[in-house]
DNA sequence: TGTAATTAGTGGCATATGCAACTATTTTGA
DNA sequence: TCAAAATAGTTGCATATGCCACTAATTACA
């Protein structure tokens, strides 16, 4: 049929699809969706973020933010606590059941990550890393200059 | 705050939603949303496929590859004639309509691999797209293994 | 100091997407 | 040959996601 010769976008949608379903499939059984994992996993890293710092760092719009964490909340995985300093904005904390599947949901990613580079050499890997950052980074700051409101 | 250190997979899910958000933006004046593209791009490349073989060719869901057609034929982009020798199955055919913008929806998906590639060699791309292109297999070859309706 | 601009978060809307159940047609094999 | 299995496509449902308009709180500045 058509050649399987593919571009670049062609091959991260595809990556970014599989990629979601694998997350899905794995974390169903908590009840967690392909889109909440993300948060918990930046929580993980460092607790207490506010919504905004959440969304500028994992570049998610804030509407999409606030209605992952409300599930997060409502299903007893986070906690959210007005910070007093500014009254506007959360804390975002996470809860006991959050931090008790903390290596299982870590693990789903670092799993997939070795199902992706199955059959890379180290190097490779660090080849693929530090490419995707600099198409990433185009990308962002593409996006970013040709907003309405620009990033700093 | 965090580290902005990512992994693959992050920088897969940036890139992937930066791409859309950019596919979406160029389309919106021809009404075409980014979900629609991907099935113009392929039938420029061969026309009068079915949508099993754009499914599959693409990887995408059928019920998905089903609703994009449905909208794009209403907005006259694309015709469906019943194949004769198989009743079940279609043959899509691009419309004038469809033909007379084909450089403009390439030259979308041209542009941002132009976006992306800033600033790397000619071997830095062909270098990403044949590591993406591992990694894609990979995937492909994992989800497709642990499908129930599994592929060839 | 008081008003205008900015910022954090919410909720509604539109679209994209996968899954599962369904229909109609075709193929397989006992 | 004909019943069962497979295949192409459709539809409803759930979720994810971005955008926009909105509210409440905070900051800037005239």
């Amino acid at each position: 049929m058509i050649d399987q010769r593919n571009t670049i976008t062609r091959w991260v949608s595809l990556l970014y699809r599989y990629g979601q379903m694998y997350i899905g499939e794995r974390l169903k059984a908590h009840g967690i969706g392909k889109g909440q994992h993300i948060f918990l996993n930046a929580l993980y890293k460092e607790d207490g973020l506010s919504q905004e710092e959440l969304s500028s760092y994992l570049k998610i719009d804030k509407g999409t933010t606030a209605k992952a964490l409300k599930k997060l909340e409502a299903q007893g995985y986070v906690l959210r606590q007005v910070r007093e300093e500014d009254k506007r904005s959360y804390r975002v904390f996470l809860t006991e059941k959050a931090w008790r599947i903390k290596d299982e949901v870590r693990g789903v990613l670092t799993d997939w990550r070795h199902i992706l580079s199955d059959g890379l050499t180290e190097e490779e890997q660090r080849l693929a890393l530090e490419l995707l950052e600099k198409m990433g980074g185009n990308a962002a700051r593409f996006i970013g200059e040709n907003d309405r409101t620009p990033k700093a």
